[in-house]
DNA sequence: CGGCGTAACGTAACGCTGTCCTGATACTGT
DNA sequence: ACAGTATCAGGACAGCGTTACGTTACGCCG
């Protein structure tokens, strides 16, 4: 009983889509409720009945920045070699990150203040990073790296990281971000 | 002529300190000018004076972020092994991180979106890295590293950035953070 | 079949934000 | 002493996220 909602799954999709592209041209400053619904053409109740708040509007394109992450390790093949599955799985992270580099600062730089990853959040996003660190497992058991697993996942996560962050923030100007990526990535294989 | 400036360097001191605290202790959406100026017990108008807007504010903290870094730089001494000195920059590097979190987010995150750093701010920033570039230039000399200075220092600079930025994060749960770094830059410097 | 309960609607208000304008203030040069 | 002027504190303004309000549209029950 009662008044049947209006706003429904397509409005939602609509709404995220906008709020990525908000984001994407106009910066997180851009990104307000009332702008929000103008684009979309619909009310700011619609976004607070489907989304809670504006965080929840910010969450829902973190997990959707994570779940492209996991979807981009998972179109990596599986090569003989743990080592190449490793260096394949790095480069994936980056292409994630350059696809869509708005949905990374999401994830990772918190540049909208009303979100801010909850320890759910955390896990959803740590649950990720599952695919690496089973490749992390099996060179290992391979003895092709030494060391804890997530000790070196983590270390290769914090290398691929900051370098898809630094690309991100356009830093190396007048530099071959392809060559640091490669240097960077093979000489941490090559020493693990 | 004119009434004599009543807003000296000394409130601009102040006002720079009780942000950094509120940006530490209650995060972003704490820092606001009204708030700022009650801290220090002036007036919204003297932060106007004296840094032009909340921008400004926050560019002075980046830059602050940006000394703090340099400095952590210069304290390293000059290790006869040039890959001793690579490791030493890089484990300043992360206490740098470590011992002002609100700034190093603010160097890299973008945290308030009123500020994001010009190309000056960047020039500056990538100025500070100076001290790595050419310490990797005279490991590359000696020959303990072989590739392109400026790849290798930015290699570098995206290893200890993300670590740093995931160690901020409280990503590495349970996880010895010691020796992911050891791990990580011990591999690096030594696949390089 | 008609009216009521209920749930979702759009709108308008609230308390906040960063910034700018207003009138008062305090000092300097003549 | 006085006029001129640069700076002051505080309020005004537009916009923000959020919520309370009155209205509307539907399913149930008499």
């Amino acid at each position: 009983m009662g008044r049947p909602r209006e706003h429904d799954d397509d409005t939602r999709e609509q709404l995220l889509v906008a709020a990525g592209q908000l984001l994407a041209t106009d910066g997180p400053a851009a990104l307000s409720i009332r702008r929000l619904a103008d684009e979309v053409g619909t009310s700011t109740r619609a976004i607070y009945s489907l989304f809670g708040s504006k965080e929840g509007v910010v969450r829902e394109m973190f997990v959707a920045g994570f779940e492209g992450l996991g979807q981009a390790f998972d179109e990596v093949g599986r090569p003989d070699d743990p080592v190449e599955e490793l260096r394949a799985l790095g480069l994936a992270y980056r292409r994630s990150a350059l696809d869509r580099p708005h949905l990374y600062a999401v994830m990772f730089d918190c540049p909208v203040p009303e979100f801010t990853p909850s320890e759910a959040d955390d896990a959803f996003a740590l649950a990720r990073l599952e695919r690496l660190q089973s490749a992390v497992a099996r060179a290992v058991d391979v003895g092709a790296v030494v060391g804890n697993d997530m000790e070196i996942t983590f270390a290769l996560w914090g290398l691929v990281h900051g370098l898809a962050s630094l690309e991100l923030s356009g830093v190396p100007a007048g530099l071959d971000a392809d060559a640091v990526w490669a240097q960077a990535l093979g000489a941490m294989l090559a020493g693990l």
